[in-house]
DNA sequence: GTTGACAGATTGTCTGCGAATCTGACAAAG
DNA sequence: CTTTGTCAGATTCGCAGACAATCTGTCAAC
């Protein structure tokens, strides 16, 4: 019967409660900058500047806390995660063969839908790198790195690389800030997804894996130099 | 100078606070079947069992939630998580996908010392086989996939290890209780530490996925004909 | 049988409070 | 001058109580 839409009625029953809220207000603000590795968060302080209770605050930074974007110490409270060379090292490691696996897989069983959105994904990214706008350039890249995810169509590696994706804008270590390396980085991940349009698993698997290796080259040098971490002070 | 023996005097700064104490019960509690999948937790009822403030339990249900154990909906509280037959696919398809990495990873770096710690695991695991204590079966098996995720030397893959692990758990479909598939079990995880201690990293990857692949075909069976999840009522 | 209203249960959130704990400063002792 | 001891301030930890918002089932009315 008139089924066939339905499900498009359903109201946004998340986003409901005031923690959910916070938690992402939060982690937008660790991801941007706001807060930088190593900074204390302070119960009373998030208190004010966001407007809630400490319920709220508190709850939502248990959750952050799961998720490894604050590391808290008993009776010390949180602070914002803050990673060594060799963490970002195997950050990376673990993200590749994760990326690796999903355009494996998609090669695999990509719905005809999933490849379109692929690469209209790619072509975003293409058009962002050729204007300036920061904003668009990574916003353009989240989007293709959901698609891939998605179209692996297995929840946990979804999972799982958002949760990397996540501590590694933290780490605030862009490999697309290295000169000469945006042209590259459109060129690779076309490769991606011409090898899995193409349905070929081992080619989109290496091609993902090559792209994630060479953008973690650029970042843990840039990790080793800056130094930017820790921010003692 | 004398600060060779340094770190073991660290006291253990963890396991001060009472949430995570609280968090510890409650996982252990779902882990054990004592809170079944479908169920609700209702804060008071936990605040009475456990004896702790409301605080405690739902910072520590915040925690669980971000780990998958348990899913909340707005204004109903926190179930603890079910799956349908396809998530439980999903799950060992991923798992294997990292266990293998683990396998390969393992014999590609792993230490003379791991190597034999991985060695006396399956000595352990063996003969707990022989005897019919399914306490120690499941110990001993649980030390196995610990020191062989240690082994492949990635924080972030004994973290998203240890998740899945908890959620299969959850699902009380050890595929030892199926006649026959204990020994076959021993057999495989046997030929996993030989790859590894032979230095062979594609074979000891190929070993895992097929100790999962294997261990998958019996849970997903299983999870088919019992249906004991959802448990509406 | 459908609709509507109502009551009970439960969660979401805030607030105040006291205890426990960490931290840095400052004085006292060597 | 360095080490040690003490103390006060800051902060988290956890509890209890309160109230609003929301969900759920029931039961009467149509």
């Amino acid at each position: 019967m008139g089924d066939s839409k339905a499900q498009n009625l359903q109201i946004p029953r998340r986003s409901a409660t005031l923690r959910s809220m916070v938690e992402d207000n939060l982690r937008k603000a660790i991801a941007s900058g706001t807060f930088k590795p190593g900074q204390r968060m302070i119960e009373r302080d998030l208190c004010e500047r966001i407007g809630v209770g400490r319920t709220s605050i508190r709850e939502a930074l248990r959750q952050l806390e799961a998720e490894g974007l604050v590391v808290s110490y008993p009776h010390k409270g949180p602070v914002v995660a803050s990673f060594s060379a060799e963490e970002v090292r195997q950050l990376y490691v673990i993200r590749a063969e994760l990326e690796g696996f999903c355009g494996r897989e998609f090669a695999r069983h990509g719905s005809r839908e999933d490849i379109a959105k692929l690469i209209r994904a790619v072509d975003a990214f293409d058009r962002a790198a050729q204007g300036d706008d920061q904003e668009a350039l990574i916003e353009t890249k989240t989007h293709f790195y959901d698609v891939l995810a998605q179209g692996a169509g297995n929840i946990y590696v979804t999972q799982f690389l958002t949760s990397l994706h996540n501590r590694i804008t933290l780490l605030r270590v862009s490999s697309m800030r290295q000169p000469g390396r945006l042209p590259e980085s459109v060129r690779e991940i076309r490769l991606i997804s011409e090898a899995i349009a193409a349905g070929e698993p081992e080619r989109a698997e290496a091609a993902c894996k090559q792209h994630i290796e060479n953008a973690a080259r650029v970042a843990i040098a840039q990790a080793l130099t800056g130094q930017s971490n820790d921010a003692e002070e």
